[in-house]
DNA sequence: CCGTAACCCTGCGTGC
DNA sequence: TGCACGCAGGGTTACG
């Protein structure tokens, strides 16, 4: 499920290949996938459009084009973008297949559909659904121990949902939260107003440094995850408890518990994590 | 404010 | 090439 490192891997993967393209065409094989504007309005006015620039905002992947407009894609858990050879047939769960002016193609699939594209007013991109809410991106220099501290204190929700509040930090779900946790060596039902000054520090660094080894990895591939050239990550060798339930705990032995918070999956261990 | 749950959807693991 | 069922999961929305 690609969370901030994958979309970040995506992002990078695509951009120098893609950067100055101009799309051709696009074919919208599942319409519902377009979330504005309607379909025939998305198509046309995706045509003839030239790629600027890419970036990304949280798990959202941003495709700017020349005339002021953006591609907002959000993957949910298995969406995918690979740049494909011309004329590569569609797969059983490709939704739109992007067109360039140099034969080559850019086919957006999701197994589960649960993904959606967006074209929206790139002036108007803080505003868009699902990014005007966005909480602190946090590679950003807003994104401070002095933030997190005085956020966390006014929470009282546990740490684990927190974590995966997009209105709080954006970028991390359930794979990267867990593992910050097990970093910081703390419970994820802790109430976040309750961590103190030196679990705070602990946690700060984590969260950083989680993201950035997944980034390092490109990605974390259980099944579905591809980066924009179709290539699996191997952030998924170096994850110390996620989707590990019963296995040791690599510090210290312990069974790995798994239980359920904030209707996720959650595993930690009950020995390393207070 | 906080927690829970339904919804969207398909593939997969399980039990028979 | 068995089949029915239930679960998983990100984000949004609804509800208590």
């Amino acid at each position: 499920m690609p969370e901030l490192p994958e979309v970040e891997t995506v992002k990078r993967s695509l951009e120098k290949h893609i950067t100055g393209l101009t799309f051709s065409e696009i074919i919208l094989i599942m319409p519902k996938i377009v979330k504005v504007p309607a379909p025939q309005s998305f198509t046309e006015n995706v045509a003839g459009k030239k790629i600027k620039k890419i970036g990304r905002r949280g798990k959202y992947l941003l495709i700017h084009l020349s005339d002021n407009n953006t591609l907002v894609i959000h993957f949910r858990m298995t969406g995918r973008l690979v740049y494909s050879e011309p004329g590569t047939p569609p797969g059983k769960h490709t939704h739109a297949i992007f067109k360039f002016s140099n034969g080559y193609e850019l086919h957006y699939s999701d197994i589960r559909q649960f993904g959606r594209i967006s074209l929206v007013d790139t002036d108007k991109l803080d505003a868009a659904p699902g990014l005007k809410d966005l909480g602190v991106e946090p590679f950003s220099e807003n994104f401070t121990r002095e933030f997190l501290k005085r956020e966390l204190k006014r929470r009282r929700t546990k740490i684990k949902p927190l974590l995966l509040d997009q209105t709080f930090i954006a970028g991390l779900g359930n794979i990267y939260a867990d593992e910050a946790l097990h970093r910081a060596r703390l419970s994820p039902e802790k109430t976040a107003s309750n961590l103190t000054t030196r679990e705070i520090a602990r946690l700060y660094p984590a969260i950083k440094d989680v993201l950035a080894e997944g980034i390092a990895n490109r990605g974390t591939t259980f099944r579905d995850y591809v980066d924009g050239m179709g290539q699996a990550g191997s952030n998924q060798e170096a994850l110390k408890v996620y989707d590990r339930e019963g296995k040791p705990c690599l510090s210290c032995k312990t069974p790995i518990a798994r239980i359920r918070l904030g209707g996720r999956s959650t595993y930690y261990c009950p020995k390393c994590q207070k």
